[in-house]
DNA sequence: GCATCACATGTAAAAATTCACATATGTATA
DNA sequence: TATACATATGTGAATTTTTACATGTGATGC
């Protein structure tokens, strides 16, 4: 992993919020995500197969549903660079946050 | 400084060199810079400008030269964030790094 | 004032990225 | 097998970013 890589993946406010959401919250599917993100299917799908690719995120498959989690194996420096930056820029993904822990929470969840 | 303005920031190769380069060496003239990074001079001066609007870096006149650093009044985190960056890829800007300090060393340097 | 050096910027073309929409693939279930 | 649901991808248009080249601006020295 190098570094203008990784920030070319979280340079734009989608990618970085999902990569917000899924460090904050862990694993989700992407029905939830899609609905936290509030913009479309194949969009939120794009992006997570770019980062996907990119090996920030690794996806498993469980049913019909396909979950998205970081990377657990990426090196010690990516994860505190991305720790640094969801802790001092909430602004970018709070209200993301908010619709996913309200889809999650009372199992209203999709899947 | 938000996040994702950052991590655009950062996000081209000759971008990351700069600051790499600046928050290694401290302080340079543009013209040792345009030698470091092997590009020409109104790339490099556009890059610069790019990275002072979104206030990463300062600059300095001093006679006919102009003196860039990296911003003093820059967040602990973004500053961590870069130091996290350059150290762990070498590779981006090592090349541009011999060249600056060959230049500057035995006073080659332009200014 | 004039020439020169150091640096910045205007502008149009080229390249890369993002978007929108349709459609394809994989899985479960009837 | 047929259908429905969850997710992924093909494709061209729209938008943004980068590049190339020329030219502009500020400072110094004659």
């Amino acid at each position: 992993m190098q570094a203008c890589r990784l920030f070319k993946s979280l340079a734009d406010p989608s990618r970085f919020t999902l990569i917000a959401l899924l460090h904050t919250q862990g694993e989700s599917c992407v029905c939830d995500l899609v609905t936290a993100l509030a913009i479309d299917q194949p969009k939120t799908s794009r992006y997570l197969a770019e980062l996907r690719k990119h090996e920030l995120l690794v996806a498993q498959r469980r049913g019909k549903w396909m979950y998205y989690n970081i990377n657990p194996s990426l090196p010690a420096w990516v994860t505190d660079i991305i720790q640094l930056a969801v802790a001092n820029s909430p602004s970018l993904y709070a209200d993301a946050l908010a619709r996913l822990r309200e889809t999650v929470a009372p199992n209203n969840s999709c899947c």
